[in-house]
DNA sequence: TCGTAGCATGTTAGCGCTAACTTAGACGAC
DNA sequence: GTCGTCTAAGTTAGCGCTAACATGCTACGA
């Protein structure tokens, strides 16, 4: 069973090797691209492998090749569907490939996320996936004498470092603040994520006032919440709103809080959306609830299967014909608009 | 700024070494553990550091001390918060040990399993976590041979292969049945989830189930359904569970499910919890619906925590002293049930 | 004065693998 | 027969770092 050797105690190839009676080299070979070994000596090392209990150590490996197959990704928090759609969307992706996902969590914290570009730095990625479209001129630098190939997404961003994926937060703002326009709503809310550092959310926002502003509008109502606490606070939220207004139509860019103030506006005897419009990005209950949702759908999932092909096709040495791919966003018009 | 030396043209540790006019052990030192050179010695190399641009590589660090400083995890899906949640725990937990996490989708498929606990192994991961109670002969034989602190998570194993934190999923679906039958209901549902894998889930059905029998409560009905095509189908599942019965009071392991099959009762004009009482596990929105949601509350981000605890524990030699951890549950009731 | 303990630092020898080069042999064109 | 070409395999020399050992120095009690 498993031969052991001096040093760490592990099979190494060379037991393989002496195994199957070939050299290291042909083992190694036969590893990478069974193609390049014949098929006598191809089936002898086949059997040696199982015969010893080898397990390559990818680690020697990545030493000696300058490569790690693996790759980074930085993002706020798992905890959001939303976010977690790109990691299963990227790992998806790089499952034939032999490249193994790196997570890192930064909870909206600008200064995690310097530290952990370093220790993925550090490990060697062969690829980096970031959720930030404005980068700080530090992390610039780390990055171009890394030179490993960078993947943005969730924002188009305007100075791209390398590659994107994303959706024009702003785009979508202004297309919830036009179809308010279309439906006659005049002072409107925007209801949006605190956190200094989300600046999809910020955009999304922006893009909204910017659209009601150039249509003679009235400034919108304008409130930014912590997530997920405000989840529990809807209807403070939704009291303040009207306390300011009140407002006939919401939009709400803080995730599962449209939702929570879709039950605040019922149990405050609002009828959506006579009294009160209501719009907010895709949640699993968007559709469920009564009256049903409309809402923005962004295939968040799409951001990582598409940054995980760029990077394979980056990795290959070929160019991917586009740097930047905007994946659009759908809007869901239901009852509740 | 960068030296560059030959071969992949990175800044080594000797290029430090040379700037700072010491050793290239004195630099190792410096970096794993400043205390351990002098004050003089150590401020050139922090100067030289800087100067040279370097960022050391954690592969070669690796290798020649056989300690990769990644961790692994196994999941089955991050699109679901409660699978997320360990993730997230687990990535705190190793926050400030200057480990990374290395994730892994499984898809509820065994065999993916395999593969991917195979590339951590390669990878030489070590420590890892996994989210099934049962494991292959061939995955514990793989596991053995490795030798690296594995903790499994989610459920506590009758037969652990190492380190456990969980739940008993028995139990829970033991409390609930109890729960209802202290309410006076005696023909239940459950609705589980069809995912074979998905051990958890099933666990749960039969503590249900089997804590009714003893009872002696009528068998209740049983339905197990696909996730998350479920979602849009609770109008069909819940008529088909009405069919059969009806039962008054539904248990539903399925995730955000519950929340759903409550919609949908109250399309169909029933009355929650007079005309059918219904809880399952926790969601965001369990509290926010009308009525609120009885459910159970499983804290899974500290299965993550714990997990990763428990591995920093066995990584610095030390032996924990539980080797399976129960985290508990919490009865939630609220008008539902 | 010596011995030895303790600390800071240097030297040596790999960790397990692969890139790049080298060799051996088969085959065919001329 | 000679040469070039091709394929399959072996040989050599690291990849960049750290464990383990070696060295040199200072301090201090007997």
């Amino acid at each position: 069973m498993s031969r052991r050797s001096r040093g760490t105690g592990q099979v190494r190839i060379e037991d393989v090797a002496r195994e199957a009676g070939v050299s290291a080299q042909s083992v190694s070979r036969y590893l990478r691209d069974p193609g390049r070994v014949g098929p006598a000596t191809s089936a002898r090392i086949c059997e040696a492998i199982s015969a010893v209990g080898y397990v390559p150590n990818l680690i020697a490996g990545s030493l000696a090749s300058n490569r790690s197959h693996v790759v980074g990704i930085l993002l706020p928090t798992l905890a959001i569907p939303a976010h977690a759609g790109p990691v299963e969307g990227l790992a998806a992706a790089l499952r034939d490939s032999a490249y193994e996902v790196l997570v890192g969590t930064t909870g909206y914290d600008a200064g995690a996320e310097e530290r952990l570009v370093r220790a993925f730095v550090g490990r060697r990625v062969d690829g980096l996936v970031l959720t930030s479209d404005v980068l700080s001129a530090e992390l610039r630098r780390t990055l171009t004498a890394f030179a490993a190939p960078v993947v943005q997404i969730w924002e188009l961003p305007s100075e791209p470092f390398d590659m994107a994926v994303g959706v024009s937060n702003k785009a979508v703002g202004a297309a919830v603040a036009g179809h308010f326009l279309a439906r006659g709503h005049r002072l409107c809310a925007a209801v949006g994520h605190a956190q200094a550092t989300d600046t999809r959310s910020a955009a999304r926002v922006a893009g909204f006032v910017e659209t009601l502003a150039a249509a003679g509008a009235p400034a919108p109502i304008r409130l930014d919440v912590r997530m997920p606490e405000a989840l529990a606070q809807a209807d403070a939220i939704l009291a303040r709103l009207c306390a300011e207004g009140p407002p006939s139509a919401v939009f709400c860019t803080a995730g599962q809080l449209t939702v929570a103030l879709h039950f605040a506006a019922r149990r405050a005897g609002l009828n959506l959306p006579d009294d009160l419009a209501l719009m907010g990005l895709d949640s699993e209950f968007a559709a469920l609830v009564d009256p049903p949702l409309s809402v923005v759908r962004v295939r968040t999932y799409e951001f990582g299967r598409l940054a995980g092909e760029m990077l394979i096709e980056r990795l290959a040495g070929r160019r991917p014909e586009t740097q930047m791919r905007d994946v659009g966003f759908e809007m869901i018009l239901r009852a509740s608009t």
